[in-house]
DNA sequence: GTGAAAGCGCTAACAT
DNA sequence: ATGTTAGCGCTTTCAC
């Protein structure tokens, strides 16, 4: 076991050159006027002792760290891999290295997780996806957005409503409310009127959006919001399984589900499936996401397509733009994407559906 | 707009608590004995500043960044999400923090990525993902193993072969070769002789293992390997589509098709589909991953289980171990999941498929 | 165009 | 148990 022989560091790299180190310094930053020859010099010695510059020391002296940090509910859900994925490849154009953390949805872990980054003193920390907003957390986000712009971070929320003006934060959302109205208005449009909808969690702010452009669309067409017929879960696969399923066991009628997403929207159709229901015959079903399997479900999937990379993209561009004040606000748009999943409402007597009461 | 009024620095933490620097460095990494009302006095000092140590600073004066970082071809695909969700989840509860990067599979990519992260003097950095083994490979991967050992960094590969004794690096991979060679022979044990293979591309190590498994499979059967059956290409849906059409279209044989991934099976699903194919009736496909949404293909897609999550954690735990040597290396195993997409191969004579010869 | 030197905020000896 | 101090490796005035 050899020494671990010590890293090069600049100063190494000056006297390998005969340079001094800000000489060094300059030519390495690239932004200062050095004598060709000089530059020359150096930049032999840095390959030649396989030198890199130690990024801490070099964010301690003042500059930037280079970093932005995305943090989501969870990795592997494409909602998030998709927002991330656009976050990854702006914050690399912009030269920008990409942390990324997970809160699993627990608050609690996004304080702590908050904290860490202003230890790195990231550029810019882009907190995606819905929250809880009660008041505890109001004032605890803007205890995060003070301590954060204090360490010099920018701090915005993707997906998640703004918090007006008084709190320095940078706003991305996308018309959540729209999205789940025009869906909805989709189902309507085909003549449906018992709607189901399997929404999130109650009190999440993604979930309420939702729920809301659903009642809109509803109340626009002067259909009664049924409670009966609107429930509240996890998004996922195995929760709009149960949930289907359980309003088939009910013996509830409906000719429509309004999937809260894709995966909820995969799970009944599994359901319905199961339950000897033809989908769109029977029952129509529209998602909400449009990520990439839901042309590969059975039948393949009508869902509302939302800007996930765009995102992530304008995220960090709004975060990192120079002249870019904190607190700005931009809105991205949604729009279905027409699949195989819904069709006209049957006709209350054909007796296929629900109870031929 | 206010001065940035700069962030408090240890300095002022005891300042205020009236105490030394190294006594409030000592109470916050709280490894030494500190007198209980030394402590609470700091504790308060801290709260009441809301002051946050830089990281920068912690990991310049000598011990650890606590930086993962993970370098992957892509974030979006369920392969790599799901490996890095792994590797996040266990950085987590190291303490450490995770860096993503991406490649896209370009090689000048990875080796400046490894730069920033020789720059950042990460804890651990792997490589995820087949890789184009060439001789140039051989050598650039050498220079990072021994720049990464010299910054102090481990090095691990995961999901790509092992480089031998004379090279630290810690190696995690799955069974590849064994994977596909189950694959093939729960095709060949269902009768099927006549079995494209839908490869990724040619000269990628993890191509190369699943081809090689394919053909182990195939002689093993005494079953002759046809050329005209095996394809390259990249592994996505829209591969997997194309090069099913294309086969259909020439009027190749085949009463069953192994996918390099899920994805690629996916397409091949659709294209079978819109051929009049039924599966698995006609035409049975196996694929390979066995990501979430498998199960919700037409039909559900029996696949090749690959440890995801797990290849991710124990590319963390193995980096991370105090004791740890650098070069070991484990391999994880795979397994297949049935589902609905694998029948007996049709009788020679029944007509369905291809050519009634 | 180049050099000298003062920090950046923290940890880790080394004292006491 | 607590304080003093010397760096860690770099950037950045300020001189020349």
């Amino acid at each position: 076991m050899s020494e671990p022989k010590k890293r090069p560091t600049i100063r190494d790299v000056a006297k390998a050159a005969g340079v001094s180190v800000a000489t060094v310094s300059r030519t390495l930053a690239g932004d200062y006027p050095v004598a060709a020859a000089t530059r020359a010099r150096i930049q032999r010695a840095v390959r030649d002792l396989d030198y890199v510059v130690n990024a801490h020391a070099r964010a301690l002296s003042g500059t930037t760290s280079k970093i932005v940090a995305i943090v989501v509910h969870d990795t592997t859900s494409p909602f998030f891999a998709h927002i991330a994925s656009g976050v990854e490849q702006q914050a690399t154009e912009a030269g920008r290295l990409c942390l990324v953390c997970t809160t699993h949805g627990d608050p609690d872990r996004e304080l702590e997780i908050v904290k860490l980054m202003r230890e790195q003193h990231a550029d810019a920390v882009i907190l995606v996806g819905g929250v809880f907003e009660s008041e505890e957390y109001l004032e605890r986000m803007s205890r995060y957005a003070h301590g954060l712009a204090e360490a010099g971070s920018k701090l915005v929320l993707c997906g998640r409503p703004s918090l007006g003006r008084d709190i320095p934060a940078i706003t991305v959302e996308y018309d959540n409310t729209g999205g789940a109205f025009a869906a909805t208005a989709h189902l309507l449009s085909h003549g449906h009127r018992r709607i189901a909808m399997l929404g999130g969690f109650a009190g999440l702010t993604t979930s309420e959006q939702r729920i809301q452009g659903y009642s809109d669309a509803l109340t626009a067409y002067r259909v009664p919001v049924d409670p009966a017929l609107v429930s509240h879960g996890e998004l996922v696969r195995a929760s709009g399984y149960e949930r289907t399923s359980e309003l088939l066991r009910q013996g509830t009628e409906f000719t429509a589900i309004f999937a809260g997403n894709d995966h909820v929207a995969a799970g009944a159709l599994a359901a319905l499936r199961e339950a000897g229901k033809r989908v769109p015959e029977d029952v129509s079903v529209i998602g909400f996401d449009d990520t990439p399997f839901s042309e590969d479900l059975n039948p393949p999937l009508t869902t509302v397509h939302l800007p996930h990379q765009e995102l992530g993209r304008t995220s960090v561009r709004m975060a990192l733009q120079a002249n870019g004040s904190s607190r700005q606000h931009v809105m991205l748009g949604t729009h279905i994407v027409v699949r195989d999943s819904v069709a006209a409402a049957p006709r209350p007597d054909s007796g296929r559906s629900r109870g031929r009461a």
